[in-house]
DNA sequence: CTTGACCCTGGAGTTAAGAATAGGGTTTAC
DNA sequence: GTAAACCCTATTCTTAACTCCAGGGTCAAG
């Protein structure tokens, strides 16, 4: 098998040198071999943790999620197919709350924007900072 | 006109004191006069600037783009209703980017939890642990 | 006169996910 | 043999929007 210095894997997968030794830092990949003189030397097996660090990060896991992750697949034998199932469909839904909340603020936006004229008069009147000036509606207390 | 400490502030707004002072450092809000051992006292006029803050917040603006909002509202006669539209249509556009964003990952999410049985037995050949394993689609190279 | 609730300042800490920097060693090509 | 390109560690910095803390004053009630 041919190693790979950290450049080369940086190239291949599109993540930057950083961003690999962060992910080493972390624990999310295996610490590579080394040379004498220190230098990282990646595996497939390396390049292809770092493949699904990226896929996962696309579905919008968190690092900590892909960590939850990666130790279900280390050992995939002593895991269900319905915990892994079970963090797929948590992040889904926490997905789809964001989905819905920035739905709400969107509405709200635009109504306030189609009221306003838009003109080169001044803002004197305008509608969407008189709105602003509205006792805000008290969704959330935090 | 009634001055209020900035506890009572707190109460009524629904923001917290520490909040209160931040905003105040941050320039969001006007400074308030002080007691003579130096407790500050705001006026009808704070309370409300504070109550168009979170308005604004609630519409998705950040902090920064409060600043923006404020800087137009102060003088409205010498800034036109275009200007502050504009600042409003550009926060809606980055809004409905996220919201695309987000459905895009939805898809991706939904489609391999459906292809997942999610049973009792070994994530051995889990479908959603190989569809990581996959290529990922190089969409983002940051 | 003391206890508890309230207020002050200045500064540090938090989270996420890296990016940047300083200060060095190594390899390779000419 | 030297310059360019590469690599190393350790540490600090970034952004947003707070939050918390230490160490102290103030005020009202009993």
């Amino acid at each position: 098998m041919n190693l790979l210095r950290i450049g080369e894997v940086a190239k291949q997968t599109g993540v930057s040198i950083e961003t690999l030794r962060y992910y080493e830092k972390q624990g999310l990949v295996d610490s590579p071999s080394r040379t004498d003189a220190g230098y990282r030397l990646y595996g497939e097996r390396a390049v292809q943790q770092i493949e699904f660090i990226i896929s996962a990060k696309n579905l919008g896991f968190s690092l900590k999620d892909i960590q939850e992750l990666l130790n279900l697949r280390v050992d995939k034998e002593n895991h269900t197919c319905e915990e892994v199932k079970t963090l797929a469909e948590c992040k889904l839904t926490d997905i789809e709350e964001r989905i819905r909340e920035l739905s709400t603020i969107r509405q709200a936006l635009k109504q306030v924007i189609n009221t306003c004229c838009g003109g080169p008069e001044s803002a004197d009147n305008c509608s969407i900072l008189g709105a602003l000036e509205q006792p805000h509606s008290p969704k959330k207390l935090n």
